[in-house]
DNA sequence: TGCTACATGTCATAGTATAACGTATCAACC
DNA sequence: GGTTGATACGTTATACTATGACATGTAGCA
């Protein structure tokens, strides 16, 4: 249970290492790490927030890449499958894993306030959806948990 | 934490609770529950599956109401707002409650067989959620949990 | 060379959701 | 009774999110 949550760090260091470590899984399972899919994955983790699919292409497309949605689409379908992004479900938008490869049950903490999302480690409640899912007979192949709310800074904001 | 979850049970009986419930609550809290709203309502429970914004306004169409998007979703929005359905993010569709009023925590359980949602009530789950939020200084204030994998059924159906 | 697998790009379309405006209803008040 | 304000409904139009289908290009390999 670790998170880099919303405290300050620095951003061209968690970039890196995401695209390094993607890099070397790719490597490693014989995936291409094309230039559009690490462009989007760059775009992910340097702008460390929540972003649609038509946000990215807008770049993409002012960068001499394809501007039409399969393009994004495709991109995110590939990270979001290996494990170098998420998809929020709850707003239908993407953010970069910092920590990829891992088998990980990543839980989010989307601020209402200024649109930060932060991803924690849960292993713990990973256990407690089983115990739920158990009692009704159910196999939990994959879990969706998005926790809305304030982040440090808004709160304080709110209630200066 | 209960569960009603993929268990054999009385439609008509969960039906004809939770439009009473509803009946009641918005009786008491001085909201309208006007024929569109109590109709969704009706269906949603009637149906017991996740169902589109857009699967509603057909049958809502069909039956002399707006046939008209806003129609659907200001309805749903109404029900969700007082807890009397829930919105299924990973499905982009709509359930209704069993056990409205209640301030209650979800968790959705979504069988990619068979398409049923079943909802089981987590108390302890939301403890362990703020546990992980407070090491973030984040404070939630709404959650959604929605596991997807197999239920009883379609688990003996695969194995078979 | 020819074959296969995969990735990209484009066009077209499907699916989900909301903004904005006009009308109807009802309760509160003069 | 007539006016006002709040709320809900219906419609048009449009925005946002996502995928199907097909053509082209490239790399590895028999």
């Amino acid at each position: 249970m670790q998170t880099i949550g919303f405290a300050k760090h620095d951003h061209s260091h968690c970039r890196s290492e995401g695209i390094a470590a993607a890099d070397a899984y790719c490597a490693e399972h014989g995936l291409q790490f094309t230039p559009v899919r690490r462009r989007v994955l760059e775009i992910l983790l340097t702008e460390h927030r929540a972003m649609g699919a038509y946000d990215l292409l807008e770049t993409l497309g002012a960068e001499g890449f394809g501007s039409q949605p399969p393009v994004a689409y495709r991109a995110l379908e590939f990270l979001v499958k290996h494990g170098f992004a998420h998809k929020i479900e709850r707003l239908n938008a993407f953010v970069g894993c910092v920590h990829p490869g891992s088998d990980h049950a990543p839980v989010f903490l989307i601020c209402r306030g200024c649109k930060a999302v932060a991803e924690v480690q849960a292993r713990p409640g990973e256990v407690m959806l089983n115990g739920l899912a158990n009692e009704a007979g159910f196999r939990v192949e994959r879990a969706v948990v998005e926790a809305e709310g304030l982040c440090p800074k808004c709160q304080a904001g709110a209630e200066g």
